[in-house]
DNA sequence: ACGTTATAGTTTCACTTGAAACCATTTGCA
DNA sequence: TGCAAATGGTTTCAAGTGAAACTATAACGT
């Protein structure tokens, strides 16, 4: 049954497996070294940042920002909260909202890794000359739409 | 402290979440598909379709061409094997080996599956015009290296 | 006002996952 | 030859995950 009326798929050419190998390798990268200074995973890492760009959001926001889904931005907040990186109020006008915003503590890692994830971008990127990541960034416009 | 000393990660527009997203939505879109016909996870998937360009290797093997972790691999050939999507033998010479190879079964999946991803491969990409194909081509090239 | 429906967020349950420990076999080398 | 180190592969354990159920609050229609 070895012959050829098989047509195997050639993994290693086929697109969207050659990009998520590649996008998997630069987002463990990244990640690796805010697990080990700060023992944030990726999902709570995410969290913090869109807290640090938009304060006061609800855990509903967050996790529409993120494009994760509500049990995992709940489960990172818990945790960020208990490590007191991450303080949760209840909206005034909506009980069931939170209203979220890093700590003090927060934003000192926040002041650490956020520079740190921009220097991961520019070393990874710097493989491409202009022109690439000129075109990345428009085929990367297309295909998310 | 929320103040101008912060400067705040722009997710949106930081390029390896943007190719996350991206990576994750089509993935997760082709897996969807073989895992509702035929209870295949994209671990077992990839497996499949290096055994099927790559009759009689080794579980390691697999590992390394599917950039993936040998305990996935493991797990992903014992259900293979268990519903008889693929045949395991010992390597003659060296009994720690196994040979690995697609069953009946497995290609009649293999040959349903791989047109559907190609198709699939096929349509997200077709919102890209040929120029930009060909530079994603070339930039995820120099991103692999 | 009152009951139905919707929404924010958490918890539970069953399953997946990776790291490390483990077993069996083979290799390297004294 | 024989024994330590390396390798292929599986199992165990702790942690993470998504789907569905659940709680509390708010919004809507009558």
């Amino acid at each position: 049954m070895a012959d050829s009326t098989h047509h195997p798929l050639a993994l290693e050419q086929f697109l969207p497996y050659r990009l998520s190998i590649v996008s998997n390798t630069i987002s463990q990268a990244i990640a690796a070294d805010y697990e080990s200074r700060f023992g944030l995973t990726m999902t709570e890492w995410r969290v913090m940042a869109v807290l640090a760009r938009f304060p006061d959001v609800s855990a509903r926001d967050v996790a529409e920002r993120t494009a994760m889904d509500k049990v995992a931005v709940s489960r990172a907040l818990a945790r960020l909260v208990k490590s007191g990186r991450v303080n949760r109020e209840t909206h005034d006008d909506d009980k069931r909202r939170s209203v979220l915003r890093l700590s003090d503590a927060g934003w000192a890692i926040h002041d650490e890794v956020a520079p740190q994830a921009r220097a991961h971008e520019t070393e990874f990127f710097a493989v491409l000359d202009a022109e690439e990541r000129t075109w990345l960034l428009r085929i990367l416009e297309k295909l998310s739409a």
